[in-house]
DNA sequence: CAAATTTCAGTTCCACTGAGATGG
DNA sequence: CCCATCTCAGTGAAACTGAAATTT
């Protein structure tokens, strides 16, 4: 016979009731479920994010992009290298101001973000599942005042 | 002059919207809070997480501490390397089953986890220092519900 | 033989740092 | 001279994979 050092079913209670807790096995859900999807749409989350914010903002540079999309610069140069190569976006100087590229969003680039649009919309609704329509909207309401848009 | 291509002052409405972006933002907030008080303590989440498992449940072999704390197998061998080179906590070999480790915390791990119980708690309280009591109750209440504790 | 445990080596994603080159 | 931009190289935490060695 084994005592086999399963000593307790769970972790400890104290972890297991914390808001950062929580908050961490929640985003590890929604990240693994976005993740999935914008894999299977062959692409990733700084895809979507760079994409989206250019159809919404129109043209835009690569330092702009990064303040816009809080993704790092270094990361954009990256991110827009694969998009690029895959005909979602364009490069030129910019004439005014020769240090900066103006990034431009390609009709097959469009067509790309509307898809992801899709992906990311029924992801939304997956992390929500459990909630009703008044709890989701509380959520989303506590949400917003823990992160200050009080 | 500059057409200083800043066309819109934030990210995409819809992306700042989702429940995805704003649990990131929350966890990305809760994050960098834990990660600086374990810092500040010469300490890392992992480490926290093995020895308050340790404390609450008692001694434990490796692979039953990862299903626990949720720590990968490879993971929780490094993480119990650093603890043993610190004396926080001793591995001997269990004599029913050599096969496992049986690892306990020392009183010095004792005592260090005792001094993180009290960095995490403050944290606890910056994390959710914008939500009244009755919303804390609230948030946690949708938090656990939207995870499947219904 | 099949299964579990510990360990090591290596990978991937995300966020970031530092430095160089170019230009304003 | 100083600052901004783009780019590349590299770092580090977190989570994971694959495989080997040992034991049950």
């Amino acid at each position: 016979m084994k005592a086999d050092w399963t000593p307790a079913a769970t972790m400890p209670s104290r972890i297991l009731e914390m808001p950062t807790w929580l908050l961490s096995r929640a985003f590890a859900h929604s990240h693994r479920l976005l993740f999935e999807g914008f894999a299977s749409a062959d692409s990733h989350g700084y895809h979507y994010r760079l994409l989206a914010t250019l159809l919404e903002a129109g043209p835009a540079s690569q330092a702009v992009l990064g303040r816009l999309t809080r993704i790092d610069r270094s990361d954009v140069v990256a991110a827009l290298n694969d998009l690029a190569e895959r005909g979602f976006i364009e490069r030129s100087t910019d004439p005014e101001d020769r240090r900066r590229n103006v990034v431009t969003i390609t009709p097959a680039g469009v067509d790309h973000v509307r898809k992801l649009d899709d992906v990311v919309a029924g992801i939304q609704e997956k992390v929500l599942a459990r909630l009703s329509a008044a709890e989701r909207k509380q959520f989303l309401r506590l949400l917003k005042r823990m992160l200050g848009d009080a």
